[in-house]
DNA sequence: TCAAAAGTGTTTGTGGTACACCCATGG
DNA sequence: CCATGGGTGTACCACAAACACTTTTGA
């Protein structure tokens, strides 16, 4: 039958910000088709492994850290299902579909990708180099979810540190959001969500001292949206 | 190699409101697994079709009712990818990942299932029967995305014949998130939203006739979330 | 003592929520 | 004239947004 013939992959969009900057981890093809172009991670899914596995098998093939969950049911780092793009003729070899996956990545854990078994690199998500097949269209989608997921949960903590200060905080924000926001607001919100606490220490540099905060893991991280209706 | 013994599903998930009710279609098995218990309607992804026209085919089959598409390139009836279900031994014959959709289909348009060519019914969401396969979850999972929808877009019109009084669209809401509302409050926000607007005609019966509104296609049918940072 | 980054409050406006009575029609 | 469902306004409270100066450290 013809549905036989349709081949799984599952590919990972994995974000970390470098450089201030909002970054995406890519390879570079190096056979045909779209030879010399870049391209998620990903890989076919194995007849015994799940997709949440699989997806997280090329996250750690492709960073060298692996999934961990935690008490509460989420996963660290943070790793979520997409979308599932499967149009005929996205991949000229044949028919193919896709279980894209997101993923955020703390910066610092980071092992530098490229430097050994991998070819991946580092991109910054803007501007997005030439893509191989619809993965132009997948990165987009994935950034899209990021900013939209940021609004109105805790997401961002994920790319950073395990301690961080507020400025760190807010300039991530601004990073992945595009625009700037107001300090006293950007504080007082962050610490009225009571979802970071204070560490004691401090970290020290340039300037004044900063006051290093670690999230709370038991923090209810979701904010109610403003319902259209009552 | 492994990876192709895959086969690969897309399910939909069909809401309506009869009787007062959120009810889902269901198609009855005859067949061992699982026979005698539910299903969501599905079938096989063709070699050559999109994963949306599956989706949008299943729909036909099921309900009679085609998918067309709006100038604002939205979908009437609405119908939008849900999440991609696909753990190794969900199915007992083999390993089958199943891309589900769900629909949502204006009650008096619904042709009526079960009376031909297909097994399908229309029941209830609480209590839900017995399922096959993982189908209750997929159920629960899509419920979920529903009442989530519903409380920051408009997709609850798309339950709805196209006019319709207000009394009838807070009856809408009220069933779908199982709760009460303030009639005062909810016309307010709804007039307010501008999503909807007079046809002029009033629908007669049992008490004072009441104004019948129709949906405003060109309606920004979005609301902002609160945003967790400023 | 200066540069650089951290930290801190108040005011004003908007929107959410709670709440009770009169209106128009058909039987 | 009465039962049934349709339709209307206001007062209070909580939170979002705009806005500028002082503090602490290292060089």
């Amino acid at each position: 039958m013809s549905h036989e013939q349709i081949a799984v992959t599952v590919d990972v969009v994995i974000f970390a910000l470098r450089d201030n900057d909002l970054q995406v981890l890519l390879v570079k093809r190096k056979y045909p088709p779209y030879e010399g172009l870049w391209a998620i991670p990903g890989g076919y899914v194995q007849a015994d492994e799940s997709l949440e596995d699989a997806a997280a098998r090329e996250l750690r093939e492709e960073t060298g850290i692996g999934v961990g969950e935690l008490e509460t049911g989420a996963t660290v780092p943070y790793i979520e299902q997409l979308y599932t793009f499967g149009d005929p003729g996205r991949d000229p070899r044949g028919r193919v579909i896709t279980i894209a996956y997101f993923a955020l990545v703390p910066a610092p854990l980071v092992i530098q990708a490229g430097s050994d078994a991998s070819d991946a690199e580092w991109k910054p998500v803007r501007p997005l180099p030439q893509m191989a097949f619809d993965h132009a269209r997948i990165v987009q989608y994935a950034l899209k979810r990021l900013r939209y997921k940021l609004e109105y949960s805790a997401v961002g903590f994920q790319l950073l540190p395990p301690v961080f200060t507020l400025s760190a905080l807010q300039r991530a924000y601004e990073t992945i959001l595009g625009e700037t926001l107001d300090k006293r607001n950007f504080r007082r919100r962050i610490l009225q969500a009571q979802v970071i606490e204070q560490t004691g220490q401090y970290q020290t540099g340039e300037g004044r001292p900063a006051m290093l905060y670690r999230f709370r893991e038991d923090a209810v991280a979701e904010v109610k949206a403003r319902r259209l209706f009552p």
